[in-house]
DNA sequence: CTTAACGCCTGAAGGC
DNA sequence: TGCCTTCAGGCGTTAA
């Protein structure tokens, strides 16, 4: 579920609440989200640490620990980060709680995740995350131009929504963010990527920058599973104008029906009057 | 090298 | 009401 606004908004609802905090014991109860480590190497490798800070790169959530040490979470689709006041370690009033990191006062981080496709990863240094090395420019870098964007775009065959998917090229975006972003810029997502022009390719960073921080503004978009750390919605769902509007007319040119179509096996949404 | 298809897992929603 | 199918914001692996 979460893309950049969201993970982004998690990430500062952990900065406000967990930051100093020292870990004592962490509960697995969903071990497959455990890339590589069993649940006692989590324990060991977090037990007495304190959590310095939270960042984050593309989707990923980085939580550093004393002296460089790390853990690399990822939410993929329906997981969500909790921060509850209380020792609660069993996972028997909510079956989808799969994590917990308790705290030395007792209040606890939950990582819930319905479908479990979530994960964490630790790292004794936060120098050898294989996901950074992996995680192209992020879509709010200040240093990404249009030039650079076109550069992405001018060696890709593929159309220029699955490259503006792809995390190794540009990180941070998802589905939701991409067909809004081409229809604020007026692009179709079936262009091949190749043939975005200088123009286009401004008019897509503009678009997609002035997207994703109104949409951390509202604390990222809550369609059915995302949660801000203290469990509240988003309310960037409000904003949106093409994503899930299927049969609309087109809120900017009124004469085009707000279309549906399958693009990698995933739903685009786009106006196939106004989008060139 | 590239792109396409599938699998991971669970719940919600829609059709009949 | 119940059963069945489809769909979901992601991404890694495998197949072609």
């Amino acid at each position: 579920m979460p893309e950049l606004p969201e993970v982004e908004t998690v990430v500062r609802g952990l900065k406000g609440n967990i930051i100093g905090k020292k870990i004592n014991t962490v509960k697995v109860f969903k071990e497959r989200m455990l890339v590589n480590a069993s649940p006692g190497d989590l324990q060991s490798f977090c037990y007495n640490e304190k959590i310095t800070d939270v960042k984050r790169f593309g989707k990923y959530i980085h939580f550093i620990l004393t002296s460089k040490k790390s853990m690399v979470a990822h939410l993929r689709m329906t997981g969500k980060f909790v921060y509850v006041d209380g020792s609660k370690i069993n996972s028997d009033d909510d079956k989808f709680v799969r994590i917990v990191f308790l705290f030395s006062d007792s209040t606890s981080l939950l990582f819930h995740d319905v479908r479990t496709f979530g994960t964490i990863k630790i790292y004794q240094e936060y120098d050898t995350i294989d996901e950074k090395q992996k995680t192209g420019i992020d879509a709010l870098a200040d240093d990404l131009t249009g030039q650079k964007l076109m550069e992405i775009f001018k060696r890709k065959k593929a159309n220029v929504k699955s490259v503006l998917l792809n995390q190794q090229l540009i990180s941070g975006l998802g589905n939701i963010y991409v067909c809004e972003l081409l229809f604020a810029a007026a692009v179709d997502p079936q262009k091949a990527a190749s043939l975005i022009n200088i123009n286009e390719a401004e008019l897509i960073l503009k678009n997609m920058r002035e997207i994703l921080k109104t949409a951390i503004k509202l604390n990222g978009t809550t369609i059915s599973d995302f949660r801000m750390v203290d469990d509240k919605t988003g309310s960037f769902q409000e904003m949106l104008k093409v994503y899930q509007k299927e049969g609309v007319s087109c809120p900017r040119c009124k004469k085009g029906i707000i279309t549906r179509i399958k693009q990698n096996q995933r739903s685009t949404f786009y106006c196939p009057n106004c989008q060139m």
